[in-house]
DNA sequence: CTTATTCTTGACTGGTCAGTCCAAATATGG
DNA sequence: CCATATTTGGACTGACCAGTCAAGAATAAG
């Protein structure tokens, strides 16, 4: 074994409450002071650990993205009506925001951020990968649906799935400025609604 | 008349000027002398014309709108079909998104930006609040829509709003963060979709 | 125990930023 | 021409912030 001294505290348990923080406050609104405070560690910890700022924030960003969408891609996996996974894929959504205390999605948040600055930002590209990612597996679960019968065989499933995407991301977006639960169930209710013809 | 020394600048060409800076940089990132440099003027005569750096996005968000919703809600409200009148809309959002570099929309960027610092803000109410007048503008249009027999009566019209701007709201978020025409038209197919039954 | 290695703590640095102050400039009204 | 009112330009301030440095503390290997 390596010898030095041991890291005094857990680091994937500290990544998560830096997830927590940029979460709420966004990346520019979030100080390294800010950081250190919930995470419970010193400042040279934290760039010992974690490199610098932008760093932090593309770990956070990956352990997001694994904790939530995890979930997420079960259900659209689930054994059953590929069509009903897909509804039930968007009534969670709704759930999470109304449970969330309107912190909106990680991703789409620093989307926004990052966006003004440049589109070759690796932060931003990765951001649209996920979602790409996202994307692929609705496709996947559309494709199931047709071929079950559930779906008329004239749909086109990247382009429904690509829809499908957009809503999801709205509904993140109004979640985050504020929108109740009802709001975000009509838009729900939409899209689902579009599933079934 | 009043005595004292003019303005060297014309009040609404800076204005202008402002919306444009904080619709790509967003609020966060432009400062002051981003601002002065790209309105041509002074440091000390944007605070004496429009107060400080919020209340000057304030007036932009305004004069953004103003400038932004008249023509949309002209086309909601022009004669003929209704629905044809709301496909219209998501066609001329996708046109409006690919024409502008990439900017989003400067509401919906601000809103995220905003959200994460107190719901009571005012500047992420008047957001809400245009969001909720568009909302009504299109609830009126899809009244019209049952009406003339082009939707369903049964049809919901403040379930269908809300989706609909969900959706455009979608829209315009994966503009800012790149998305190309061909996805924002793919997402607007099926808001128009949703309109056909 | 000694040495090499890593972590921690707290102070420090260089830069940026929003907002203010003030003296000079430019207009109107009498 | 003078008094008054407003704008302008530039310097200034106080705060904050990302990242660095250096000295000491903790560990494992030999």
């Amino acid at each position: 074994m390596v010898p030095g001294r041991p890291l005094e505290f857990d680091r994937d348990e500290a990544l998560q409450k830096a997830v927590e923080v940029f979460w709420e406050k966004g990346f520019q609104a979030t100080s390294i002071d800010d950081l250190t405070a919930r995470m419970g560690i010193g400042r040279q910890s934290l760039y010992n650990t974690f490199g610098d700022k932008e760093s932090l924030l593309g770990e956070a960003i990956e352990a997001y993205f694994q904790a939530a969408s995890a979930p997420m891609l079960a259900i659209l996996n689930a054994p059953g009506s590929p069509a009903g996974n897909l509804a039930t894929f968007f009534r969670k959504t709704v759930d999470r925001c109304a449970s969330g205390d309107h912190k909106g999605c990680l991703m789409v948040n620093t989307g926004v951020e990052f966006a003004g600055m440049g589109a070759d930002s690796p932060i931003l590209k990765a951001i649209r990968d996920r979602f790409k990612a996202l994307e692929r597996a609705i496709r996947q679960t559309i494709k199931q649906a047709i071929d079950a019968g559930e779906l008329s065989k004239s749909t086109d499933p990247l382009q429904l799935a690509t829809f499908l995407v957009g809503v999801f991301q709205g509904m993140l977006l109004m979640c985050k400025t504020g929108a109740s639960r009802e709001t975000l169930e009509r838009v729900a209710a939409g899209a689902i609604a579009s599933l079934t013809k």
